[in-house]
DNA sequence: TTATAACTTTGTAATGATTTCAAATTTGAC
DNA sequence: GTCAAATTTGAAATCATTACAAAGTTATAA
């Protein structure tokens, strides 16, 4: 599940991206931290140990992450698209309340709709955890 | 599957929502175009009509009826919001080359998670569709 | 009917996420 | 080391959505 550094180098330049220092850097935060971040979580975490980081940068790392099929985008609400270095099939559920994200293991997935070239698929649960549920 | 403008009466009044003049127009125009139209669609849409109608009123009335349960809010990219009067279990699929938003219907959805209480449920497919593949 | 309060609609301004863009920096090839 | 290409950066622009306060409408009860 946590690849090394020289894997996470390895994923990128075999889908086609350069590891840069910034584009390692993000990368290796999504990998360490499944927490299903924004790109404001992102920056707002690495900016401290790499103060010349941009936001836009993020941006774009995470566009090129998710185009060349190594993280994935999550579209869970209508505010900030969430990213996912698990690229394997699970849903994940968003709590209301707290607004974190859980993953949700499946092993029967519906199955794409016929004629149609399905190139990514989501699955997600918006309503309440369990720890919210108990207040 | 379409519903008389009564219907549409009743449904809102039974969801608890004041069947309002302009709740009305919007609900109706969900019901007669199965588009799944953003805000911005469905305004542009109206406007001609109702020149008095205001984007505000659209935004404030989407929002009553998904809480409300009347209908549905899909989040299927990182752009608008995509609004369904069809709150009955199935998917969707997004084209990326024409942005056309298609109906998955499916029987077997996938169990929620168990200890969450999960209150609304998306499957989503992006890709292209049929009609983009022959181009 | 009239007065009043509650609710709804409206338009403008504010917010927040994301993109655009051009300049500055870094990297890689020779 | 020099030059060209790729990357990063920060500021400004854009776009969807929300906040808000004023204006309009509806329901209620005297």
């Amino acid at each position: 599940m946590i690849k090394s550094i020289d894997d996470i180098r390895t994923l990128l330049i075999e889908a086609g991206v350069k590891p840069s220092h910034q584009r390692m850097v993000v990368a290796h935060f999504l990998n360490e931290h499944h927490i299903h971040p924004t790109v404001d979580e992102i920056y707002t975490a690495l900016q401290p140990m790499y103060p010349t980081l941009s936001r836009t940068t993020v941006y774009n790392t995470v566009k090129l992450l998710t185009d060349a099929g190594c993280i994935r985008a999550l579209n869970l609400d209508g505010d900030s698209t969430r990213y996912d270095f698990d690229t394997s099939p699970h849903g994940h559920f968003l709590c209301q309340e707290c607004g974190m994200v859980f993953d949700v293991p499946f092993s029967n997935f519906p199955p794409p709709p016929e004629g149609f070239d399905v190139r990514s698929t989501q699955l997600s649960y918006k309503g309440v955890c369990p720890a919210c549920l108990e207040k």
